[in-house]
RNA sequence: GGUCCAUUCGUCUAGGGGUUAGGACGCAAGAUUUUCAUUCUUGAAACAGGGGUUCGAUUCCCCUAUGGACUACCA
């Protein structure tokens, strides 16, 4: 195996919209791949059919686009391994069921579940194992006779996994070293389910077999699971070709503990889908990174920062760089609260680093969405490049850029009527005049016309120049007041203050 | 309850038998900016507890505590 091209995959279910973490464990499985110069796999591991939900696949297969994360095989490329869906290799996986059987090493279970709820409600901490397997109908306690009966009648049944009693199950996890259980307290997980489906416990087994998965990562909650799937790759006598697991930390909510979930987002007000997810049952909507404003180059990298470090004091990666970088070595064994503020810390730092022109696309949709229409993209640049400084998430340049396309429609008038006096009425009417007369429209030389004016008529230059700024923005923000005059122009400057002394003096 | 896993500033973390325990987010203060941000400087802030081992433990070992995951015909 050692000396195999690596190859792994990311199984989601699609039952929903996708969590962070599950967006962690594809970048991971991605950067892993990359680095090796393997091949990255999705596999829709869609075996209940019960929780299957609409559109799901399609968008998990949007999210990993957004994110820039492509499979080299899936469901929907194809691949040498196709199918990669599940359901669609039902067929296959009772063949491995049933050899399991006949190996003694699984059996046939005829319980009903109103039988084992019944069960477990007498019997406390009830396991089906190797305690009470006896005690249940099943091929193991039923007589030969009454079993093929049984079978012949096609009575429903699952067959579940034989765990031997008193063995030591062990193995290297890469992230958190030997780690052993103890198999007597291992129920007898089932593998096939009465309607011919695998569980997963089977089907990740097969497959990754027969995949030829070399590097298997999953998040921690599996870790009590892995000595079936160990028992599994044993007993189908392909223990040499199992791949090297690696179990992920959780990712923990912010306050209190446990697994971060959708319902702390909403709790919290902050995203926990990578994009904005409605389920077609409910119409609920969750929201997403992306539509909030995130950058998908700062949602990789505040994932990969959450267990990882290069131990070094870089934190802002580039894809490429985590592709170098990543190693596994360096993946905590710890669980992480998510911080969503220093979440958006990686978003402002991947706008400013980003160049306007690697902005544009991003920021037109996001004025789109307000209604502004770009037409001068020459324009949009230097907009972007003005404002971008000041921006947290995508979303914010409309908050920061959309007075360079349409003139305030409401004006921060706390902030200019009380002080406003004749005076200042005065010098804006001036201004505008001076303005329209002006020779030259560059900002240094607008500035220093704008403070003679104001010395000239007598008025501290603070006192015309926060209501100037007003008159243009509609707020207390933005860049310097005479490099939004420079690209707003002429004209448009002056209407503006004609516009806003009607607010101002009314 | 049982099993497994974890434990350095509020949070993400670096480090590692002898260090002023480092960085980042956030927070506070100051500088720059006649707005708001950015930027810069500074500050407060941590080795869960108890036993060992050792000349010396935050670092190695054990125990305790705390937290988490799992305990379905879900993944």
């Amino acid at each position: 195996m050692s000396n195999q091209k690596v190859r792994v995959r990311f199984a989601p279910s699609p039952t929903g919209g996708l969590h962070l973490g599950g967006v962690r464990t594809v970048l991971f499985n991605y950067l892993f791949a990359k680095q090796h110069n393997g091949t990255f796999v999705l596999r829709i591991e869609d075996t209940d059919q019960n929780r299957y939900v609409e559109g799901a696949e399609a968008y998990i297969l949007d999210c990993l686009k957004w994110c820039g994360l492509f499979p080299d095989e899936s469901p929907e490329i194809g691949g040498p391994f196709a199918p990669y869906r599940q359901s669609e290799r039902k067929a296959l996986y009772r063949e491995y069921a049933e050899r399991l059987v006949a190996q003694g090493h699984a059996y046939y279970a005829f319980d009903t579940p109103d039988e084992l709820e019944q069960k477990r409600k007498d019997v406390p901490n009830f396991q089906y194992g190797h305690a009470y397997r006896n005690e249940m109908r099943n091929s193991l306690s039923l007589p030969e006779h009454e079993v093929d009966k049984l079978l012949d009648e096609k009575v429903p049944h699952v067959i579940r996994i034989k765990m031997p009693t008193d063995e030591t199950v062990s193995f290297t996890d890469m992230i958190r070293g030997f780690v052993s259980f103890d198999t007597n307290l291992s129920d007898d997980k089932v593998l096939l389910k009465a309607d011919g489906m695998p569980t997963y416990h089977l089907a990740v087994v097969v497959d990754d077999y027969l995949m030829q998965i070399t590097h298997a990562f999953r998040g921690e909650e599996w870790l009590p699971s892995a000595p079936v799937h160990l028992l599994l790759w044993e007993y189908l006598g392909w223990k040499e070709q199992m791949p090297q697991w690696a179990h992920l930390p959780l990712i923990l909510k912010p306050d209190g503990h446990g697994k971060l979930s959708k319902r702390d987002g909403a709790r919290l007000g902050f995203p926990v889908y990578a994009m904005n997810w409605t389920d077609p049952k409910t119409g609920e909507l969750t929201p997403g990174f992306r539509e909030l404003g995130f950058l998908p180059e700062a949602f990789n990298n505040l994932l990969a920062m959450l267990g990882w470090n290069a131990g070094t004091d870089q934190e802002v990666f580039s894809l490429d760089e985590l592709i170098q970088q990543f190693s596994i070595e360096r993946v905590n064994k710890s669980g992480a609260k998510f911080d969503f503020e220093k979440a958006k810390w990686f978003n402002a730092e991947w706008i400013k680093r980003l160049s306007a022109d690697e902005l544009k696309p991003r920021v037109v949709p996001i004025l789109n969405d307000k209604g502004i229409t770009v037409s001068d993209e020459d324009y949009l640049v230097k907009v972007i490049d003005l404002v971008k400084d000041r921006c947290t998430l995508l979303t914010d340049f409309y908050q920061q850029g959309g007075y360079f396309f349409e003139a305030p429609k409401e004006y921060d008038l706390n902030a200019v009527k009380p002080k406003w006096t004749d005076a200042k009425t005065e010098f804006f009417n001036t201004l505008s005049e001076s303005l329209q007369a002006a020779s030259q429209w560059e900002a240094t030389g607008l500035e220093a016309d704008f403070k003679a004016l104001a010395e000239q008529k007598g008025l501290k230059i603070g006192d015309v120049m926060l209501p100037f700024r007003v008159m243009l923005v509609g707020g207390k923000f933005g860049p310097h007041v005479f490099d939004i005059v420079a690209l707003l122009g002429k004209e448009e400057t002056i209407r503006r203050i004609g516009l806003a002394l009607k607010e101002f003096t009314a």
